[in-house]
DNA sequence: AGGCATGTTACAGG
DNA sequence: ACCTGTAACATGCC
């Protein structure tokens, strides 16, 4: 599920579910994540309030009490649950029917609420993560100290980029997808951008000019901003029966769609599907330059 | 069977 | 010390 605009609609999402519900209990099902999951920081929790949600980069903060923080990041997998007092059981903003068999394998914490209402952090793969912090550790914790700026937010600009770009040969999807420049897009996203900045991916920054670097600043909140309004992106195809499943898939100009026509109206070329910094790309060779 | 998948990071080499 | 590219992690789907 997991770049900026997917993170965000699930924190929202989660938000309103379980903002003031107390921890009654913790169960640890598999503390193999990326980080192996340790009991006994987790018990510490019981009893504690959860306060408030929020999301930096692609990372969830659980504020608990005032004295602990819950660090989460979803990896490639990663999904929460929400079990309400009914057992009717939610997955972020999609409903979901309870006990379809193998839609629990992977749950590896499950977080207990008054009345049996459940909080369930589920991840396939395994590199997500779910880490306890105190709170006078928390604001230097080893992941947001290499964070650039996050793409919605004024700081992320023309300015910024340009002095960013100064000195430095890669290319430009890259650029973008290196947290330490910009911390949020990932690889769908990145095609997505570039796409519609008319940019090839493989241009090396340093051939950019400031028109283009513009281009790519407010393209890049652009489609950010839309793919939240449309509840994010989902690829594979849940059995959601509220219609209310992510939809900024559908609007994917580039990505997954090698061999298809480019969608400009004046183009016929097709979509061609390379890999860049290891990852696969889509663009159009006659649209991106 | 083999290749591929929305992410991060440790490490090697320049 | 900084910059860049590669491999590794784990599981499921096509």
């Amino acid at each position: 599920m997991p770049e900026l605009p997917e993170v965000e609609v699930v924190k929202k999402s989660l938000e309103k579910k379980i903002q003031n519900l107390v921890i009654k209990k913790v169960k640890i099902k598999d503390e193999k994540l990326r980080y192996k999951l340790d009991k006994c920081e987790f018990s510490k929790l019981i009893g504690q309030k959860i306060k408030r949600i929020e999301r930096r980069s692609k990372y969830l903060i659980f504020t608990i009490n005032r004295n602990f923080y819950i660090l989460a990041h979803l990896g490639m997998t990663g999904k929460f649950f929400f079990v309400n007092k009914k057992k009717q059981k939610f997955k972020t903003s999609f409903y979901y029917r309870l006990n379809t068999k193998k839609d629990n394998k992977h749950d590896k914490v499950i977080f207990i609420f008054k009345k049996n209402q459940k909080l369930i952090f589920n991840d396939i793969r395994k590199f997500g993560f779910i880490k306890i912090y105190e709170k006078k550790n928390f604001f230097h914790n080893s992941h947001f100290r290499n964070l650039g700026p996050e793409p919605l937010k004024k700081n992320f600009n023309y300015n910024y980029l340009k002095k960013y770009i100064a000195g430095r040969k890669r290319s430009i999807k890259d650029l973008l997808m290196d947290q330490k420049c910009v911390s949020g897009l990932g690889n769908i996203y990145v095609n997505e951008i570039l796409f519609l900045s008319g940019i090839n991916p493989r241009r090396k920054v340093q051939r950019l000019n400031d028109e283009e670097i513009e281009r790519i600043i407010k393209n890049t909140k652009k489609i950010l901003k839309n793919s939240i309004r449309l509840g994010g992106s989902t690829i594979k195809d849940f059995s959601s029966d509220d219609g209310k499943k992510g939809l900024f898939q559908q609007n994917f100009k580039v990505y997954n769609r090698k061999g298809e026509e480019c969608s400009n109206i004046d183009c016929n070329k097709s979509i061609i599907k390379t890999v860049i910094s290891n990852r696969s790309t889509f663009f159009c060779s006659n649209c991106q330059k």
